[in-house]
DNA sequence: CACCCGTACTGCAAGTTGCAGTAGACTATA
DNA sequence: TATAGTCTACTGCAACTTGCAGTACGGGTG
């Protein structure tokens, strides 16, 4: 019956510490900045500020707007406390999720046509989000950041998502390269460019950087 | 009220075409196999097979084994089809959840030490899986596949996973180096050396890779 | 004045996870 | 030979999360 503070709450908590937001607000915070550590539902991130009220490691106050009203949620000092009691606590394992790898790895069900669509939707999500990257890294250059004082982590966080990107760009082109070699998507088994391919990453080498 | 075949519906179908599998075998199987595309709990594995069967995408069938039942289940000429069909559907798109992110882009409200923590756990996690697939690799190169016309598909997966596991593991390093140049987590902002960070990823350059 | 887009949410069904619980079979050790 | 521990083989349930539909106000355009 009684919900538990998550990870998701902790992630909202802390944008909270930033500035009072409201919930809409939120919603678009988060999908901008937290997308590629911690991707949250629009759904999720309105019910999380309620939750935190109900801790009592927020309150909300209304504003008026019009007829409307919009909800403004700020952090409270014991919200402060747990966040920062949250840091020694022990991370959850990564977890990708590549559908679009899946594909791959069951290839031999459909064309070639087929899996390569799949590595055109991945190349294209993901060279879309490399592409906002480094133009927000220009604007933190043009003095762009919200909160100056967090530039540098902001930057390092960046600089994760800069190398995971274009690995995953390099290992698409890299696997083009590799169907297109393919005649066909079954039953090819250990071919002599498999194996040399195996050998490699036996001894922890990688193909993609001769 | 009726389910829906979600892309954890058709992995599992695809597993089934490999060969029948009792629940706990599959559960299993895939978590070794599938752990990187699409990690799935033990827990959905068990369900997703009897909604296979409600859909004549399988069939079921008991073996004893003295006084205990196993089911197993086998894809059906249906099952077949639609996985067929499945391939050129389109794909969802990328979703990597990484909590020791978090932590990054958040250090500010713990100590270098908290934040150095969080990537020692990314860091083992990552290395424990990294040395599975180079050993796998080794296997296979022994005749170890168990489905050998399958081999070219498993390496080309592999060599995503390898790229991965490096690009992780060599930005942790560089992380780490970072981090112990920070006098404190917090306020420090754009500094000589995060600027000139940003600068190279702003070019889309690498800093890691010099 | 109608229509569309952006703002600002809520309700609900279905998908998914983690944990506790159940229970038989096999193996090592005292 | 008793028993403890581990592996096999699941099920039930509460809580977490998502996607979608629905509601509704405000501002700008034709």
């Amino acid at each position: 019956m009684p919900p538990r503070m998550t990870t998701s709450s902790y992630a909202v908590l802390a944008l909270l510490d930033l500035q009072p937001w409201t919930g809409y607000q939120l919603t678009h915070q988060a999908q901008r900045s937290l997308r590629y550590a911690w991707p949250k539902s629009e759904r999720l991130l309105y019910s999380e500020p309620k939750k935190l009220v109900e801790f009592g490691f927020a309150t909300v106050h209304q504003e008026d707007n019009g007829n409307r009203t919009r909800k403004f949620y700020t952090i409270t000092e014991e919200g402060r406390q747990v966040l920062n009691e949250w840091t020694s606590t022990r991370t959850q394992p990564p977890r990708l999720e590549i559908e679009a790898l899946l594909r791959v790895l069951f290839a031999d069900h459909g064309s070639r046509e087929d899996v390569l669509g799949a590595l055109d939707e991945l190349g294209s999500d993901i060279g879309e989000h490399h592409q906002a990257i480094v133009e927000l890294m220009g604007s933190y250059l043009d003095g762009g950041h919200p909160f100056p004082q967090r530039t540098h982590l902001s930057v390092l966080f960046a600089t994760f998502q800069i190398e995971m990107f274009k690995t995953i760009e390099r290992w698409i082109e890299f696997a083009r390269d590799e169907i297109d070699e393919w005649p066909t998507t079954q039953d090819l088994g250990m071919t002599s460019r498999t194996e040399s391919l195996a050998r490699l990453l036996a001894q922890d080498q990688s193909p993609l950087n001769p």
